[in-house]
RNA sequence: GGUGACGUGACCGAGUGGCUAGGUAGAGGUCUGCAAAACCUCCUACAGCGGUUCGAAUCCGCUCGUCACCUCCA
């Protein structure tokens, strides 16, 4: 029947069964946004593959705890090596509490994820809630001998934990003397730093930060590493099945996180599974600033930026990701939207004909239906290929657009049904509801404007009062009642209101 | 320079040794008052060069090209 699910461990770097820790529980991690400025559609990447992932294990049968964090604390800005934390600096431009800002961002991610049809994760942790956990957790490290103390901040030590046998780079497959090799030594804020590699656990805020939490050390922030070791050890335990995040997370982030939760109590990998989406480009080139492509969820769905002809909905976004394995780069294009729009509407009308494969009263099922079966039924399966197969959706989705063909041929031509078996056509418009709906996650997108619609119907009522035909006329009066809609018949024309009743 | 991905038909995008990917676009047909949708048929590619093999998009080598990450920080 259903292939086992595999899935690409990057610890690893390789595709192996999945095999929950603890089932039927599964325990996924996501690294989650940081909210000090609207996320792109690279960002939106992530969370629809770990969604597709999560409603999959539901499907499976799996009982899942999906975490997915929201980073609000201490981020410094990169090009100018201020220590200028990035919401404080947007929060003082603005005359805002920092939280503020952070709150703006996460509650404008959240719309962004509803519309794209993620599901909201079930347990959104902060890490400025978990400031207690993460202090505990440098504590440990400190205890554990892989951590220290420097003028307030605390730094992991990367050649102790190393040098103990614990493989600094094993997730991204770097090494240890040629990362230090290969680091230039005069780097701002290096002075307090053992050595080059060693990475912050907390910083020591000076008086320009607005955002900072009382500690052993100092009053500080915690390092960015850190939030996540933390809160996925609260929520999902020492260890737990599937650590997801992009591509460019692997290093240093996810490196980091692996030798923090390596080096406090209860030492792990963390997660067993270490699994990374690739990145987006827009047409052709990597998403920047500087190449003005940098495409905001906002400027997709309102065709808002150049590189757009036109808005794009968000399940055209979420099909148009879908369409390519999570671990292949993918292109944004003008043209490629357009294909996945197309595409995406094919999957909806398939979904609307699924009740209608009914064979007719009057044909009679043929006595033998077991060809026609077995290969609805190989069409259903490969679907299940496709996903099982390290998640891919691609596969799934064109195995999918197969199984449609033949759902479509049926209904043209309903007489068609009498070489299959009810039971097995049951199965098939089942499984491409499922699949389709519930795991890929695509839903119909409403497309037609109700006033528009109202508005026709109001000019085919005054047609049918313009000829008497008031058989017509009350029947579309009932149709609109039924709705809620009553029409109004006024000396300036025909209009309608919301019944009161 | 290091690490990792990758270069597939008009476009997007699966596929890791022989067996149809799929979507979009295009051509022809069926259906249809017109159209749309749907169905059928066609367009059959794998960066270049060389090698391994009975057989390669798929393995190996070289060349060219693309992308991401690269110890501060996020």
């Amino acid at each position: 029947m259903q292939h086992p699910l595999s899935l690409y461990n990057t610890l690893t770097r390789s595709k192996a069964p999945f095999q929950p820790l603890h089932a039927p529980f599964v325990g996924v991690y996501l690294c989650g946004p940081t909210v000090y400025n609207e996320a792109h559609i690279g960002n939106a990447r992530g969370p629809v593959v770990f969604d597709v992932l999560t409603r999959y294990l539901r499907h499976l049968g799996y009982t899942v705890r999906y975490v997915r964090n929201i980073t609000d604390v201490g981020h410094l800005e990169g090009d100018t090596d201020e220590g200028d934390d990035k919401i404080g600096k947007i929060a003082r431009a603005r005359q805002v509490e920092p939280m503020q800002v952070a709150e703006g961002y996460a509650n404008l991610y959240h719309r962004h994820m509803e519309v794209l049809g993620c599901l909201p994760p079930d347990i959104e942790p902060r890490a400025s809630g978990h400031i207690t956990e993460q202090v505990e957790m440098i504590q440990q490290i400190i205890d554990n001998g892989f951590g220290y103390e420097s003028n307030g901040s605390v730094y992991f030590d990367v050649p102790a934990y190393n040098a103990a046998g614990r493989h600094y780079g094993k997730l991204s497959n770097r090494v240890v003397e040629e990362l230090l090799s290969g680091s230039r030594d005069n780097l701002a804020g290096q002075e307090e730093k053992r050595s080059p590699l060693d990475f912050a656990l907390w910083k020591k805020a000076d008086e320009r930060h607005l955002m900072r939490w009382p500690s052993p050390w100092s009053d500080g922030f915690p390092g960015w590493h850190l939030e996540c070791s933390a809160m996925s050890r609260k929520y999902l335990g020492t260890e737990f099945d599937i650590h997801g995040g992009g591509l460019d997370l692997m290093f240093p982030h996810h490196e980091c996180e692996i030798a923090q939760s390596q080096a406090c109590n209860h030492p792990t990998n963390e997660a067993q599974v270490w699994m990374h989406n690739n990145m987006i480009t827009v047409n052709g080139q990597k998403m920047s600033k500087s190449l003005g492509n940098f495409i905001t969820i906002s400027q997709l769905f309102e065709g808002s930026n150049t590189t757009l002809a036109q808005p794009y909905s968000p399940m055209t976004a979420r099909f148009f990701l879908l369409q390519a394995h999570y671990r292949s780069t993918v292109d944004i294009t003008d043209e490629g939207l357009q294909a996945a729009r197309k595409g995406y509407r094919k999957l909806m009308n398939g979904l609307r004909l699924l009740e209608k494969l009914v064979l007719p009263a009057d044909v009679e099922r043929a006595p033998d239906t077991e060809k026609g079966d077995a290969e609805l039924r190989k069409l259903v399966a490969d679907c299940y290929t496709g996903l099982n197969d390290d998640l891919n959706t691609a596969r799934a989705i064109a195995s999918l657009f197969n199984l449609l063909r033949k759902l479509n041929g049926f209904a043209a031509n309903l007489a068609t049904l009498a070489t299959v078996s009810a039971v097995a056509v049951e199965e098939a418009t089942t499984a491409y509801h499922t699949l389709v709906v519930d795991v890929l996650g695509l839903v119909d997108e409403p497309r037609a404007n109700t006033e528009d619609l109202l508005r026709l119907t109001l000019e085919f009522y005054q047609e049918a009062k313009a000829t008497k035909a008031y058989d017509k006329v009350d029947q579309i009066r009932a149709a609109l009642k039924a709705q809620g809609i009553v029409v109004k018949d006024t000396k300036a024309g025909v209009d309608w209101a919301y019944s009161e009743e």
